[in-house]
DNA sequence: GAGCCCGATTGGATCGTTCAATTGAGAACG
DNA sequence: CGTTCTCAATTGAACGATCCAATCGGGCTC
């Protein structure tokens, strides 16, 4: 396979009819093999049928017109485009963007290799639903890949309702019902890794930092910071705060903890909310991993490059992209699939915040 | 408009018909509203040709039945796809990702307004001609967004020599001769805005940290920072330093001129190198801002989360983006359209480490 | 050697749209 | 009153692939 790749110079036959006339058809590629089009399209999707010899003739001829097959035809004829719809939300707070971005990168690579391309979109508020809608009906994707399926966003449930095929990334919490597939991330676990981290390393006093308690996914996260302590017996009390997700939230809840709870270490919703107590760690000249302990959520480029580094939890969002293709082909190929969901495991990344 | 909109409750009815049986085509427009399908097919692509009465009575029957054009038909019909590719590099090294990615999000948001869609992919190394290749072939895309320009990447090339269509977000560094638009950041004017910050804050030894010699866009944005210096009759002999962009390289480096040369205010090619001063900064107790300066480049999540902030200079990429597809606008209506470049200028974004 | 069967191959129809050429009605003109 | 002109609207033919039903050919059996 490899040396086969090197040995080749790109296809040479190919390249030099590249640049001339008008791309060549199926019947382009019938003539000259001197065979029928169905031959040939056989060849391409079906080469099983062909008989060895004829196929062969046929391959030939196809690299040396360099054909490729007319997508919008083929969409046409078989109503599916072979492409997947991904909506990109205007302005997501704190650093949900990098970790979508990621999810991205993730996803183009997968889904590559189920012969998919990604299809990017924007819209925000109603006129999102209208984007769904439009591409939809153009029949320009052939499902999508929603993510953000926070509480009452409409998205899910109006797709539903269409039966546009699609797949969440991030679970149906205002929906337990819900029958479409999803993948997502089991935040819980994350902080339960990151608190037992800590624990590990002799902490007894930990807090948390997360988000208000109208977030669902927060106060997953915080669940997962409370089982750890009570597993081992010790109190959560007074050791929580809730506050919004940016530094300067987290520099004050911190703040006020270290006064009225003398923690030792800080357990947080985000990477946000994380540099924040690094903020007011080195306000206090108090030095991190070593007078008092952090932990982040999302692993973002902040953690890594930020002083002696941050330890956070962090999200398998290549494995995500993998799930989330493979229950696109299953959606894809029976309609009538009943979509299931399923819960991955995130992993921590120790840096110097932890010692 | 905006009234108008806020009226409608989302077009009920073509909801109520959307959830039902296939989508309706031209022809059943055609029917419903007493005419031709050439004419519901000129009543959405070119209305001015309609009779005002007529144009009405189709664009009842459209809203009734819901209709939305099938893009695969058309798209065959008329060679064009409105999807412009933009390949998705599979690791870029630093905060190039970041950067990239806030450029993804401003050219799909663009590209709408222009009626296009996003189509990413993904490859590397050769591979990556291959995906182009395809893509333009089988008429998947009407042209792309190429993104990284460094030197010795063929793809420019490629791209016109095959007369592919396609604008470039940076400069064609190795050939001054390229005919195709693109459009780039002045790097050496950001970091000339950097140094300027610093001079007029009373610095007069100020150092730089960037990459080696062999990049192009660090000698540019190395050229805004002695130019600067020069212009106010200062020396920058030993106070440049070239290294790879990592936070280890520009922790080293910054402790080494500190060491030999004593400046007192540090300008970065990159975000990156900025915060491995900052981390020289902490080992040695000098607070960024006070005691030292700090800018970098690219104003990344980091420089807004690090402690006191990081100045940094940002590249305007929802510029960027307009003036891309702009020129992709043009290339596409006028196929001979001789490329021109355009130059972008950043901003200083001023944080807490420059005081 | 006739009959049969199975797999490979063929021509025609079709997907839904736009392009090119044409018709028809009505106005303007000599 | 007939001719020309204009404009709106219509018809038939593409675009390039795949699906369908029918046909062809070779190998096998009896």
């Amino acid at each position: 396979m490899g040396l086969d790749r090197l040995e080749r110079p790109e296809r040479p036959e190919r390249l030099a009819q590249r640049t001339l006339g008008p791309a060549p058809t199926l019947a382009d590629v019938a003539e000259r093999a001197g065979v029928s089009r169905q031959t040939v399209s056989n060849a391409v999707n079906n080469p099983d049928l062909l008989r060895p010899d004829t196929l062969l003739r046929v391959q030939e001829a196809i690299d040396e017109l360099g054909y490729v097959p007319n997508r919008a035809a083929r969409n046409l004829r078989t109503r599916a485009s072979h492409l997947v719809g991904l909506r990109l939300s205007p302005v997501l707070e704190g650093n949900a963007t990098a970790v979508m971005d990621r999810f991205v990168h993730s996803l183009v690579w997968t889904s590559r290799e189920a012969g998919y391309h990604v299809l990017l979109f924007s819209g925000e508020g109603p006129a999102a639903l209208d984007g769904y809608e439009d591409l939809l009906r153009s029949t320009a994707v052939d499902a999508f890949v929603v993510t953000d399926t926070y509480l009452g966003n409409p998205q899910a449930t109006w797709l539903r309702e269409r039966r546009a095929p699609f797949v969440a990334f991030g679970r149906p919490w205002d929906d337990p019902e819900a029958r479409h597939p999803w993948v997502d991330i089991d935040g819980s676990a994350g902080t339960e890794l990151a608190t037992r981290h800590l624990l590990d390393k002799g902490h007894t006093r930990i807090a948390w930092i997360g988000w208000r308690k109208d977030s669902r996914i927060g106060e997953d996260r915080r669940s997962g910071w409370s089982r750890a302590l009570h597993e081992r017996g010790l109190s959560t009390t007074g050791l929580a705060s809730r506050v919004e997700d940016t530094v300067g939230s987290g520099r004050e809840a911190s703040a006020v903890l270290l006064d009225e709870a003398r923690p030792s270490a800080f357990v947080c919703a985000s990477d946000t909310l994380a540099m924040g107590v690094l903020h007011t760690l080195a306000e206090r000249g108090l030095r991190p991993g070593v007078d008092v302990a952090v932990t982040g959520f999302d692993d973002s480029q902040v953690a890594q490059l930020v002083h002696p580094g941050l330890t956070s939890v962090r999200q398998p969002l290549e494995d995500v992209a993998i799930a989330v293709v493979r229950s696109l082909e299953d959606l894809l190929a029976t309609p009538s699939h009943i979509g299931e969901g399923l819960l991955l495991s995130p992993s921590l990344t120790v840096r110097g915040s932890t010692g």
